[in-house]
DNA sequence: TGATTAATGCAACTTAATTGCAATAAAGGT
DNA sequence: ACCTTTATTGCAATTAAGTTGCATTAATCA
């Protein structure tokens, strides 16, 4: 739990995540701000700013890191239900889903973490 | 669907799958092969194998491709049912899961595809 | 305001994965 | 068994995401 210390640069990235309410991949931010910041000042806020409870982040299925608004899914949810992400296949965004999936019991597992990624058209892709 | 040839490098490929019945990263194989093949090859055939429906893939937590015995998951599943992938966060051994993780509807989304990642202990590591 | 130390920029580096191309070797027909 | 076709391989070079070390800069707070 590191300090984060408001910086103009962590501010810039708070304001994005403001401004778009989706999972935004690293590689994505760091061009955007290509002119504001340099790559590894972005790496490292978002580090912090997941570090702090701001953000979450989860892998997609291309294998690259995405970033977004609030804490860590199920971190104090004994249920083990999470919310899953998803990523638009026509517009590309991608989003965190207000719904909550049900891992089934498996037996001599113990399950302490789920990741979910789907794929399919957004509300405003679908036709 | 590229036509796979029974070559000495698919052969070994194929046997390591038989003989460990686990989702492998690319990673693991090509250093496990280095002396027999060329990490090149490794990544070739694993794609053919999966183009032509003997293993499929997925991408894991830490962003590393992963490898499994069996055609890609829900392809003909029109319920939308799908296995979910397990890592054992103890000895570090990834599976598929028999058990089939159930999407809730989402008003206005289609979903095409899901992947699930789950992490925690397997029946050997379990205490 | 000054001291402390978090945060930044830059350059170099690491690692997974991809590409081009010439050489090699399966597969199928004769 | 041999020849032809073309899939497959090895090698070297390249791409791309992400990381690290370090000197410099700038928040924060007494």
């Amino acid at each position: 739990m590191s300090i984060v210390r408001k910086t103009k640069t962590v501010k810039l990235v708070l304001q994005e995540f403001d401004k778009i309410n989706e999972a935004i991949s690293v590689i994505d931010l760091v061009e955007k701000f290509s002119k504001k910041m340099d790559k590894t000042t972005v790496y490292r806020i978002l580090d912090r700013l997941e570090d702090s409870g701001e953000l979450h982040s989860f892998i997609d299925q291309e294998g690259l890191k995405r970033y977004a608004r609030g804490g860590v899914n199920s971190k104090n949810d004994s249920e083990l239900k999470s919310h899953p992400h998803f990523l638009c296949e026509d517009c590309g965004t991608s989003s965190c889903l207000p719904v909550s999936i049900q891992i089934p019991e498996i037996p001599n597992y113990s399950i302490k973490s789920a990741e979910h990624f789907l794929v399919g058209q957004c509300e405003n892709c679908i036709s």
